[in-house]
DNA sequence: ATGAATTACGAGAGGCGTAACTATT
DNA sequence: AATAGTTACGCCTCTCGTAATTCAT
């Protein structure tokens, strides 16, 4: 059989175009490579190369076995990955969310639900990145803030989420009860940097505002009460304590899409083993 | 990179169980096998078995690698089949075709056209089993009894074959100018065994008959004369001279299917390669 | 003169075998 | 006693490096 090595010191040569390049590239001497295509030519049983007296190309063979081997090395590092991700994922719960809010959910029902496993969290932006990491493993759990549409996925819709404005009272917009996303649009808006898709919305429906990005929670909190810019918040926070916000006045948002539901998902494979989880989450259901 | 003789040997102990029975397969030692394995693992970077003192066997994750592995191990093999197809495909032609006549149609017509390439030929019983052969590149050329549906398989029906029955004129068939297959069915028959999907029509037919299989086509000829039993002919085969047959009658066949019209095909990215033989081909219709 | 490929030869790593040992049936 | 697995140790293959040679730009 031929080895691995062969293969990938073949794929080497085919990108450098010169055995010489294609040593230095896989940090080994040229004679060494030399010596590996001819046993590889050997093993093959055809003749893989154009040999001159001072150049060496791949002929048709060589190129069609070229291409079967990148198949064949990406399949070995797809293995590998995928095995240890199995392995990651018999052991630890990963929860991958769109938003912070189902992390502080979800996180501390899942520590108490499933004990003997560890558990992690990671937020992204987008739906799609969360959808595929659940298939491949890289998620047992996701929040999606879209209902996914594959049939293979469960998918249970356990929360709303409202944000709204905090305005400094002697700003100019603390005069309205309500505002559109549009009037904010050219406004400075102080942001936590990890707050997944809804970053997303304001780039999109905001694409001229300014955004001041913080990224400790804890300035968050500081800087708003100091700065004279609005920012957002939202009704699954609860305000830290009643001293906060004394200077800021609470505008509410118009648009539809200041407003979200949290799809929690697993593959409905696993629907059972997480059975306690949905039950759960049904008491964020107003 | 893991080596492709360490997912081998993961096989091999998948297969059989124990580690002792693989190492006896794979004509190594058992200590060999061991470490190999030990090996893997680390290289894998998950744990793969579960021990007991005297007992190993794959967990979980060594079954998922094994499954992986064994995908590897059959892209390799393929690809080493199909370099090697490639390679030979492009110096021998290789006609592979449903019935004897159409080999000596071609063939010399091949030998002429193409000096340079090697001219080798087959013959299948089923049309099925030459188109698979034409996608994968054991055939260059095929000769089909019927015509192929695949829009990437170019096509030429060049020319018509009839069969009919040669009787001994003392044999009780022989007051017939025309007889039909079931009328055949039951009686002993001499039969060519190289016929291809001829063969298939037969015994279909006729399921009942008893058919004489001889090997050799000199043979045939001379048993033909002396035997008692009537045998096949076509318009295609020119009688050896004009001795033979002396004692035969020639007895038509009803059935349609005692006709058959061949298409000679190639798959369309090679028609202006071949477009000289197909231009010769025209010559064989009426 | 510089760079590319091959050949020759030697060093070192690693795969594999033998032997010895432990544990299970 | 027989069978299964691991550890220890040494051989030998095989990969790779260095050095030298040939050829082309």
């Amino acid at each position: 059989m031929i080895e691995i090595y062969l293969l990938e010191q073949l794929c080497a040569f085919e990108e450098c175009a010169t055995l010489s390049r294609a040593a230095q590239m896989l940090h080994i001497s040229q004679p060494a490579l030399t010596h590996s295509m001819q046993k590889l030519e050997e093993q093959m049983g055809v003749s893989l190369f154009e040999r001159t007296k001072n150049r060496i190309t791949l002929n048709e063979n060589g190129k069609l076995t070229a291409q079967y081997a990148r198949r064949i090395l990406a399949m070995e590092n797809d293995m590998i990955e995928r095995v240890q991700l199995f392995d990651k994922s018999q052991r630890t719960i990963t929860l991958g969310s769109c938003a912070p809010v189902p992390i502080s959910d979800i996180t501390p029902l899942l520590t108490t639900l499933f004990p003997q496993r560890r558990i992690a969290f990671e937020i992204r932006n987008h739906d799609e990145e969360l959808l595929e990491g659940l298939y491949k493993g890289n998620y047992q759990l996701v929040v999606l803030h879209e209902p996914p549409q594959d049939s293979a996925v469960f998918s249970f819709a356990y929360r709303t989420e409202q944000i709204f404005l905090m305005v400094p009272k002697q700003h100019p917009l603390a005069v309205h009860d309500s505002v559109s996303l549009q009037q904010l649009d050219g406004q400075n808006l102080l942001l936590y940097t990890k707050i997944g898709f809804w970053y997303e919305m304001c780039k999109e429906r905001m694409p001229h505002t300014h955004f001041l990005m913080i990224n400790e929670m804890d300035a968050f909190d500081e800087v708003t009460e100091i700065a004279a810019f609005p920012s957002f918040s939202s009704d699954a926070v609860l305000t830290p304590d009643s001293r906060t916000y004394h200077n800021q006045k609470r505008v509410m948002i118009d648009d539809p899409c200041a407003a979200a539901t949290y799809y929690c998902c697993c593959m409905k494979k696993d629907h059972s083993y997480y059975h306690p989880l949905f039950h759960r989450l049904h008491s964020f259901r107003k």
